[in-house]
DNA sequence: TAAAGATAAGAAACCGGTTACTCAGATCAT
DNA sequence: ATGATCTGAGTAACCGGTTTCTTATCTTTA
């Protein structure tokens, strides 16, 4: 029917107004425009099949109506359930939501961001962010509210965040091996260099030191948050003659591999070693046996970031801007049963 | 240090020069700009903090830089590759990807197709879109380079396309588990209305009608692509005294939910009941049994249609513009082991 | 040394919107 | 009937960029 997209001069031309009005009849603006007026305007801008520019309108209100969500690895399982509670929620408000990759790596985070600060949206969500304080503190001077999931730090850093207590969760996980018994607790993370990496080894740490019991270097390892990794980690204890009897490990894609590298060679999952996870992806209610991990609410946790962030880009006050959640551990099939299991809930 | 984001204009009056030489060195045209000039004023917009506003930029030149991404569900852990690979190239392209879910909801999609028009995006890629072609049809009117991936339509309604053969895909499915002498095989679908959906049940189809076997009603079901509904399909079937011998299913989700309830139901697999996944997610190999499914390449499609549709957009030719995949049988854990095997590779 | 050509940089129009300000005509109270 | 108030609608400036056109200055060449 036609050929491109029309202007809001065009509009106004064909239906003998001004712009002002067309404008007016767009934002349904609540005076300024006779019934009859509005109605034809209306009407032409039917017909015509226009779109108002969007982004023209950001420029003139430097308001774009768009967030900027950045995590480390989309493919990774954790992570779609994070896209889905920012999304969900933006959509109610009428937000698009940008995504990247920062694959783990500061200088990528970092491009990330810029490049999503060129694009001016109005607010930026970062997923377990890999940045050193020193960067988002200089980044924080392009004054773009910023909301952080998964990463607890000081709240100079940005406007509001949430995020699990990493420490309590590395320490709930490590200790309850060591109740259970176990001396040596082997912990497996993924990509060195997370805030939420470096927070769990606190509280494995921790455990160790209430039990009496030295953190031996060997029995730390580091790869990424992949299947794959935990497999290799097995082969390396293995293969490295290093004996264990427990795994705690970063995430629950690491622990699959784990444990079912375990049973490829032919060692029992509880009975002789036990596993717990991290993070309670709904993988491991699929995955057999069911893994035990330590449990936080993603999906609600973005939609209150996402929440968040909005009363930060609107002005309104924000309430206990900066939250951290506790942990819960979740004992099933890859740990032994015990009767002090429920104090763990 | 500074207090807001500086305009183009500040930095030229900051550097007393005018806006277009300004604009010429954030560009770095080849000409127009002397050495010093061009020296002083990288210099101020490093001092300033300055990042250019693409949002105006877009409005002056039409192109935003962005594109959309429109899938069901971010959630569904089919998609995660595919945004993976959409993202990746757009990645080194310099280009920004939005974000949609649709929830197999036609209306939802259009509000999301429209909303990206809205935001100028310079084209999109919409997966297993659930739209019917009167509406696409009507969309082409606003004339936004398309990319279709997992559906295969005629090529009016989309400049570029990838998608796996359905058709073929559950020809392959079907006729694997009949040639097994299974003469009643089930037929779990995930989302109805998705044109994957009816490809496959018309590939079941064909299976049956060439083995001279009649379709029976009762042996297709649908809901959704999730775990949770491949165990409900075998609820329904086991406590409705259907008898069946093999499945078939839309998605590996699908089947890994029905895999884990027969079990459940103290139902072998594969001795007494074959199934088979659909997509060859990663679950599949980690999942035990392992699954077998039919397989298609996500990403490299995902990576593919990313790449066709810039083509589209900076107006270059595009050979093989609609593509069809040929799915693979992959036979794994799920189905028994048959001499002819490998001539389904 | 003067004419021709190249180059650096500015002025101004433009992209597609929003919005403060203005004003003519209608409505109202007196 | 008259002045005050309201209201519909237009004008023009603005948002932050790009780009065409023009001009002043500097080289080059004859």
């Amino acid at each position: 029917m036609e050929k491109r997209k029309y202007s809001i001069a065009e509009i106004a031309q064909i239906c003998g107004v001004s712009k002002a009005t067309v404008s007016r009849v767009i934002n349904n603006s609540p005076s300024g425009v006779g019934e009859k007026t509005r109605e034809r305007v209306l009407q032409t801008i039917e017909k015509m099949n226009y779109r108002p520019n969007a982004l023209a309108r950001s420029v003139a209100t430097s308001r774009s109506g768009m967030v900027g969500l950045i995590l480390p690895d989309v493919s990774n399982f954790f992570y779609p359930k994070i896209i889905r509670g920012v999304t969900d929620y933006m959509d109610t408000k009428g937000y698009s939501v940008i995504v990247a990759n920062s694959d783990y790596n500061p200088e990528q985070e970092a491009k990330q961001l810029l490049n999503m600060i060129d694009k001016r949206v109005d607010g930026i969500i970062l997923c377990s962010g890999v940045s050193n304080r020193e960067f988002l503190t200089q980044f924080r001077n392009y004054h773009v509210p910023l909301g952080l999931v998964g990463r607890t730090f000081d709240s100079s850093l940005s406007d509001t965040g949430i995020g699990g207590d990493n420490v309590l969760g590395g320490y709930k996980s490590a200790s309850y091996l060591l109740r259970g018994g176990n001396r040596r607790v082997v912990y497996v993370e993924g990509n060195p260099g997370t805030s939420g990496s470096r927070q769990r080894m606190e509280g494995y740490c921790k455990a160790h030191r209430e039990f009496g019991l030295p953190v031996r270097e060997e029995l730390t390892l580091h790869g990424d948050y992949s299947v794959e990794y935990g497999r290799e980690a097995v082969d390396f204890l293995l293969d490295r003659g290093i004996a264990f009897d427990a795994i705690m490990t970063g995430s629950d894609l690491i622990a699959i591999g784990i444990v079912s590298q375990l049973q490829a060679r032919g060692i029992q999952v509880p009975e002789e070693v036990e596993v717990i996870g991290f993070d309670n992806i709904e993988l491991t209610t699929v995955f057999n046996p069911h893994l035990s991990t330590v449990s936080k609410p993603h999906y609600d946790m973005a939609q209150h970031v996402a929440r968040q962030l909005l009363r930060v880009i609107e002005g309104k006050p924000v309430p206990l801007a900066h939250t951290v959640v506790q942990p819960r551990l979740v004992l099933r099939e890859t740990t032994k049963k015990r009767d002090y299991d429920r104090e763990y809930l």
